[in-house]
DNA sequence: CACTTACTTGGCGAATTGGCCAACTATGCA
DNA sequence: TGCATAGTTGGCCAATTCGCCAAGTAAGTG
């Protein structure tokens, strides 16, 4: 007996999807343009193919599509404004700094 | 070598703690006022400690605060503009739901 | 004090995740 | 055709996550 409900199953589906460094590194870069994967390899630092898996994770959350041109492959964000919350986030991760800080004080 | 930089980390972590569907759900249930452990036990279902270290998981990582009164303690939420973008997300959400209903078509 | 209610913590097993390597597909070029 | 570049997929292993049960703490009640 449960009340959660399948659109907040659906809900944290896509957040988990955004919750990893790599994968969310990615997006904030796909927010200001379309990237193949090796540029995006480039910037990760990590193995072609762990890349690759992080985007097919991004893309059957339906947060990026992809575009092929030619040999190589570019990623973009469909929904743009989901990263508009980052803000709030933010919110939140300065005001953990903050509690750190007096921890050390 | 890699681009990733502490913030995008730290911004990780947040949404780490949000993608659980029974962390999200409390979440939600938490923006419409303070709740109980024994309340939210109730709504999710599950054993009372699976409940409890999904809440300081949340706590961990600054997305709610505890107050004690009497027996029980009350969770809060410290930043409620953390389910704004709760919008966006659900746009993601239809979207796929659509593109599921053309493959059903 | 004993006892109940409210909650947290430790520990354990099952399942998932994340990384690499190796092998494969696909496109373009000589 | 043969070869290089770009990317995906399968397999494996280490690490993490998630749920339950059992045991512990903490506050209120008789």
């Amino acid at each position: 007996m449960s009340d959660i409900t399948p659109k907040t199953e659906a809900r944290a589906g896509i957040l988990k999807a955004m919750a990893h460094p790599a994968r969310l590194f990615m997006m904030e870069e796909l927010a200001k343009g379309e990237r193949c994967v090796c540029e995006l390899r480039e910037m990760v630092g990590t193995d072609l193919s762990t890349v690759s898996k992080h985007l097919s994770v991004l893309r059957n959350a339906g947060l990026v599509e992809i575009d092929k041109r030619g040999p190589q492959i570019f990623y973009s964000l469909t929904t743009p404004c989901i990263l508009k919350f980052v803000d709030c986030i933010d919110a939140v991760v300065r005001s953990n700094a903050e509690k750190q800080m007096e921890l050390v004080n």
